[in-house]
DNA sequence: TGGTAAATGCAAATCGCTTGCAACTATTCT
DNA sequence: AGAATAGTTGCAAGCGATTTGCATTTACCA
């Protein structure tokens, strides 16, 4: 098999499906991170139509194992993007367009621990969003 | 008059009503963001209770005149902060309990020129929220 | 004080997402 | 290969957060 993801789903007891198959590959295709609507539209598109109830069911599984993040930018929905592979990263999202574009810089290694001092939390993750406007919306 | 957010709002030709100005008073008083839920919970307990639909509509109005900031944690609902007289800011959040903490840092006044040197990109704000666990939670 | 634009409350609608359940299907065990 | 079974799927219904339509009320300027 040799494919980390698989593996992944296989070690937590999942099974290769051939509509989750189809999100997996729709979810690793794309650049940005999608929200379940824009998965299950592609779907459709590529005649591997699942409902988008599998789709929700999917990304909550995926999430749980860590496959994929969660993103957000206070649309009313969530985005996901695939972790594995990828190198930690934040986005910018156009405020004209809602184009998003990826932003591979993370400004938070050495802030860490301050904010674990400061707070007496342990950190765990955090989230970064830039909003702005892109060169065609102004 | 002599009070900023109340002068604002004047110039944007709203009118002070009463259930307005209570949810002003509630969002003024809360040292963290909170949600349309608990703005409408004290109100009733202020007595001065109005709609929540009364309440959507005055924070949708507060955010856009920038008297107010939208605050997410993936929580599915959307948490308000007063910005008006209040320094720039981050935040925590307790994976277990859902605690939020003030974080009163930001690590990225120089890193905004490097990301519109990036991306092309005009920076208009960023959002930033770490999440971990609270000294009570682990 | 009256006129008017803005705001409110109520009911109903919408949106993103979740749950219950019966019908399937990938895997595992003979 | 075939049966057993645990995990999955699709459909219908449900749910919580937020929005919309509309008739009624209210702040506030002339």
């Amino acid at each position: 098999m040799r494919d980390p993801m698989l593996e992944c789903l296989k070690a937590g007891g999942k099974k290769l499906t051939k509509p989750r198959m189809a999100i997996l590959k729709i979810l690793r295709e794309s650049p940005l991170p999608i929200t379940a609507a824009e998965v299950h539209e592609r779907l459709k598109k590529a005649h591997c139509a699942a409902d988008l109830v599998t789709v929700y069911r999917n990304l909550a599984m995926l999430q749980e194992l860590g496959l994929i993040e969660p993103v957000g930018f206070h649309e009313g929905q969530t985005r996901y993007e695939v972790r594995h592979g990828r190198r930690h990263h934040h986005h910018i999202q156009c405020r004209g367009c809602g184009r998003i574009a990826d932003l591979m810089l993370c400004p938070l290694n050495k802030l860490t621990e301050l904010v674990e001092r400061r707070t007496r939390f342990t950190v765990d993750s955090h989230a970064l969003e830039f909003f702005g406007w892109c060169p065609e919306c102004h």
